[in-house]
RNA sequence: GGUCCCAUCGUCUAGGGGUUAGGACACCAGGUUUUCAUCCUGGUAACAGGGGUUCGAGUCCCCUUGGGACUACCA
């Protein structure tokens, strides 16, 4: 079976990282069954409506890898299709227009949640007179339409892709408005239109769909149309088991991309929230081609996933060591145009050393401070606890008098030198790691003595190390 | 309130009647003859509870408990 999925996001802000997970799922599910991808905007509520969204939307998908097939479809530009097969539905005697002010429903509502029954619309226009209802539309009284629930069948159930067989009684249903008083369709009405024409025959979407599932089946049977095959996803939660959101951090994709995330480890992460290759399998890394063969939507979980950022931050460090030096440079490079000034022999011998150190890009401006200027220091932290003042200084002095203009090729040079300096000077190794290390980097924790004097050059080496002479 | 859904280490998960319940993150300990990171080795840690079915139940059924979603002129 050839999936055709789609990924129909509404552009009222910034793509979340859940939503973004279901729309790895749905370009997964078409690619492994050589299907189609597809991406549709879906910008019916203008109230919501926020222009640079669509652009966030396409940012987040090409950031990932995500490429949808063909043009992007846009709702907006269907109304007159969605006014038709309302109509369609009107003269078919199954939808009915609706012209109860909100304050009615409102207080309607709030009276039927008062005596504990189920707050649905009472039906109150579909008993609406025939004289009544020409009397209304001649005075252009607003209305919106609402599709009746019919009376049979009594319940709804279909074969969900992750969830196995649902069912729901269509009686919990009320009459949903198809269409707004502005005349523009609701979700309710317009992705089912848009699915049938586009040929999706597979939806993935959250698991909060699953209630709704019903009233968009009988639309299509309203319809005469047969519904997609359906694969509700299970929810991203924060460590609070609570829905994603700010509260928990950040939740938006380009959060991630702005943070110095790989988008290779991002989908790697986010396709093993609810899904695995099963099997017995224990590989847990994946390249987005590997997923596309192998991927199953019959393979997802049911239960609802915890986004846990110490994973990503781990896979994303994997990744990063996983780059070879040359490539992590150019990847910094594109995450932030500053590190084009530097120059690019010096920026590839810091990234060798820092590699291992880096969970994300980011991390690497405040990494590599260090190496531009020396930080403050404390005298006393020159010298190590196994060693003392005066072979410290030694160690140091031995070292500096050592260095020739021989030895900048490699670090295993300077691993010698330093281990010859141990050896000449009968000193031990806290007497000279140490404090050159120290001396060099400012800091207690740095790469080793050996890497930092082949980054910095003989000429910053030295100027660091007589530093260090001259205030211990 | 009603409807629906979910339940294996703290987290992501394997497992689908017979397992010493496996892997990974995190954490802890040790090693890699200076620190940190990396890397290697080892360790702590889970079938929510109760009933069934069965010779045998994380695994199937029921109930309880806990968690969640939905109940808009939002999608």
């Amino acid at each position: 079976m050839k999936y055709i999925t789609r990924f129909a996001p509404s552009p009222t802000g910034n793509p979340h990282v859940g939503n973004i997970r279901t729309a790895l799922f749905d370009y997964l599910a078409a690619k492994a069954t050589k299907g189609s991808f597809l991406l549709r905007i879906e910008d019916t509520d203008r109230e919501r409506f926020v222009p640079e969204a669509v652009d966030y939307i396409h940012q987040s998908l090409s950031w990932l890898g995500l490429k949808s097939d063909g043009e992007a479809v846009y709702q907006s530009a269907r109304l007159k299709i969605y006014q038709d097969k309302v109509q369609e539905l009107l003269d078919k005697d199954l939808a009915y227009k609706c012209f109860c002010s909100k304050e009615r429903l409102d207080s309607l509502r709030l009276e039927l949640e008062k005596t504990g029954k189920p707050p649905m619309y009472d039906r109150c226009c579909l008993a609406l007179s025939d004289d009544d209802l020409v009397k209304k539309e001649k005075a252009k009284e607003p209305f919106v339409v609402r599709f009746k629930i019919p009376e049979s069948p009594v319940e709804i159930s279909w074969k969900d892709k992750v969830r196995g067989t649902v069912t729901i009684p269509t009686k919990v249903l009320e009459d949903f408005i198809i269409l707004k008083s502005d005349s523009w369709p609701t979700y309710n009405l317009a992705h089912i239109i848009d699915d049938h024409e586009m040929g999706i025959n597979l939806v993935i979407r959250g698991e909060e769909f699953v209630p709704s599932t019903p009233k968009y089946i009988l639309i299509y049977q309203a319809f005469g149309w047969d519904h997609p095959e359906y694969a509700h996803m299970p929810l991203t939660l924060g460590k609070d088991h609570k829905k994603l959101s700010k509260r928990h951090g950040d939740t938006s994709i380009l959060d991630y991309k702005e943070k110095g995330y790989l988008p290779e480890a991002m989908i790697n992460f986010l396709v093993f929230l609810g899904w695995n290759p099963g099997e017995g399998s224990t590989k847990e890394i994946y390249s987005l081609s590997e997923l596309k063969q192998i991927f199953n939507i019959n393979d997802v979980n049911k239960a609802p996933a915890i986004f846990d950022l110490e994973r990503l931050d781990w896979m994303n460090g994997l990744y990063i060591r996983n780059l070879s030096p040359l490539e992590l440079t150019d990847r910094l490079v594109l995450f932030n145009q500053d590190y084009k000034k530097i120059d690019r022999a010096f920026l590839e011998r810091l990234v060798i050393v820092e590699q291992s150190r880096l969970k994300t890009l980011a991390e690497f401006k405040e990494i590599s401070q260090a190496y531009f200027s020396l930080p403050e220091y404390d005298k006393n932290m020159l010298v190590f606890k196994k060693s003392n003042h005066k072979d410290t200084k030694k160690g140091i002095e031995a070292t500096l008098e050592k260095l020739s203009n021989n030895e900048w090729e490699t670090i295993e040079n300077f691993e010698e030198l330093l281990g010859h300096i141990v050896h000449d000077n009968e000193l031990t190794n806290a007497d000279v790691f140490w404090p050159v290390r120290v001396a060099l980097s400012g800091k207690d924790k740095s790469p080793s003595p050996a890497e930092l004097l082949w980054v910095l050059g003989k000429e910053e080496s030295v100027r660091r190390l007589e530093k260090a002479i001259k205030i211990l």
